[in-house]
DNA sequence: TTGTATGCGTTATCAG
DNA sequence: CTGATAACGCATACAA
């Protein structure tokens, strides 16, 4: 491995000019400087980040953990946390928390262990207490997505919002469609996206005059067998409901799998509306109805806010909430358009 | 922070003794262990990953780099990388080459200077001699799905095979479906997998006794738009084709888009089948005929070639060639499954 | 305008 | 069985 002070031999200088000329901290005579780069060409030397991190205490690297099922979500997310982290020179490091609390708390430990300089982190369900620790240590902490209200005043965040999309969803259904039998197919119990979608189910239900109690509700769990058994359940009901709301895209994927293998396609049959738009959704037929979260943009603030906290660890708490869009297309009932 | 002279200092130990309890590295006297372990949990404290890296050199972290245009792909491959990574005790650092030899290049140097224990690359297009500087600095490095031939001895690698799928989804359309107008629309020029599969669709051509020089070609590019624009041209050519092959999963989605904004929707009009696969391919109608590659097995296999060189730096390179399983559905022509 | 000395937190060598 | 000490490669306070 070639070092600052193979260059500064080469140089005839002394390592401490190399160190000044490679981050521009000092002025250095213009001579000087060329030789150093002439050296440092020579020599291929690149500066050892390990090192420097040890010496200055930051890493320049970005902490991610979050789960990674969901793999559009999870792909568009990293992939612009990624562009928007490089391109303010950071690196960005990936840990899956697996919805785990369990593995979460690892998740989380092990990036402060590479003394990340920040951290974007989706929490999984459970007690959540996991970045307790990340803020006893003060390490910028930016939440996305899942944003437990308890710790909000204290910490940055980015989400969308969920609640008044799928009651909109829910209106569409009733208003337009007609619909009085509204199930639901909800993603894992516990999270905090989770709970925000059912209310917002509960609530276009209520304000349609439509009572929520007797709304057909189910958990789809996380894989096709789970999903597949929830809508086994939810259709097999005494009186099945007419439209059904998708609680995310891998929801969305097995229902429309599972409704096929019983010769159902959206809307005949049963009418769908999806949380989560994916490019695939306007091409295939059903084309879906959806809610369409702006997944990179939820990267890239997540990664500004972040980056804007290093910067100004004193600066009042932010929390972003992005709204989705209603894309309107023909799973729900509506006629294909022009 | 708490550091290990901390912890020596409440177990009234030595910091070598603190290390050593650690990394189990010499016997110690179970009290004296114990006392250690006891101090360790009274102050929180956790090892240094850094300064630990610097000193021993390896810095238990492995790179990918590689484009994330192509989201899904990317994800799949990102997620089982780092799911052997960590099962494993290293952590995943993440690049974008862009599919550009510019930023592949930088991404590489960033990640040697992360003083990365090995490499995953996919490499862009281009000379595509980033890889020397690695191989240079004897990092262990492992491509993955773009195999250029000239390197191959010489590096371990992981791909799927291309030729023959391709060749077998041309005879598909021949044998089974009488098309000898058959197109294709194909990946970004210069890349290895590119190449491969367009040697794939030639050879399936020649072996059905049609004549490869004289079947519609267009590379599609790498976004919506390029890849329409090639779709125009391929079906405003003077006898356009009746059957078209599709290079990878983006251009398959941007494809059915197009064609239904024409009003055809697959196998009606025109027939499609796909290199890639996605779990929406068997859900929506058109249901796809592809090649499905085995992309949870491509990172799997990359991290383990990977960290096996990594603990055996002498033995031969290893060539994976991974193949990819025919998905016979809807859009070719066949008709629906019972 | 440049150089010397020191220390970041850890592990490895050597000595006890 | 345990400890003192040096060194990994760099950035910075201080000195010249």
């Amino acid at each position: 491995m070639v070092t600052m002070s193979d260059v500064a031999r080469v140089a005839n200088v002394s390592a401490t000019t190399v160190s000044h000329v490679i981050n521009k901290t000092r002025k250095v005579n213009p001579a000087t400087e060329k030789a150093v780069r002439d050296a440092i060409d020579a020599t291929g030397y690149a500066a050892d980040t390990i090192a420097r991190s040890l010496r200055t205490g930051r890493s320049h690297t970005i902490g991610l953990a979050m789960t990674a099922i969901s793999n559009t979500y999870f792909g568009d997310v990293v992939h612009s946390l990624e562009r928007e982290a490089t391109s303010r020179g950071y690196t960005l490091i990936l840990t899956d928390t697996h919805d785990e609390p369990q593995r979460e708390l690892r998740a989380i430990r092990h990036l402060l262990s590479h003394r990340v300089d920040g951290l974007v982190l989706a929490p999984s369900a459970g007690p959540a207490q996991a970045y307790a620790q990340v803020l006893r240590r003060k390490i910028p902490l930016v939440l996305i997505d899942r944003v437990p209200s308890e710790v909000l005043p204290r910490v940055d965040a980015v989400g969308v919002h969920n609640v008044e999309p799928i009651a909109s969803l829910v209106d569409h259904l009733v208003v337009a469609h007609g619909h009085t039998r509204i199930g639901m197919l909800a993603p894992k119990t516990g999270i905090f996206t989770t709970q925000e979608r059912i209310a917002g189910f509960h609530l276009g239900l209520e304000r349609n005059g439509l009572d929520p109690g007797d709304a057909p509700l189910e958990h789809a769990g996380e894989d096709a067998d789970q999903t597949s058994a929830a809508l086994e359940r939810i259709l097999d009901r005494p009186s099945p409901p007419t439209a059904l709301v998708l609680g995310n895209n891998l929801i969305t994927v097995s229902t429309i799998a599972g409704l096929r293998r019983r010769g159902i396609t959206p809307p005949h049959g049963i009418a769908t509306v999806s949380f989560d738009d994916f490019p695939w959704a306007d091409s295939f037929q059903p084309r879906l109805t959806t809610i369409s979260q702006p997944v990179d943009e939820l990267g890239a603030v997540a990664a500004r806010l972040l980056l804007e906290r290093m910067e100004d660890p004193g600066q009042a708490s932010r929390y972003v909430r992005l709204t989705p869009t209603f894309q309107l297309r023909e799973s729900c009932g509506c006629p294909p358009a022009a």
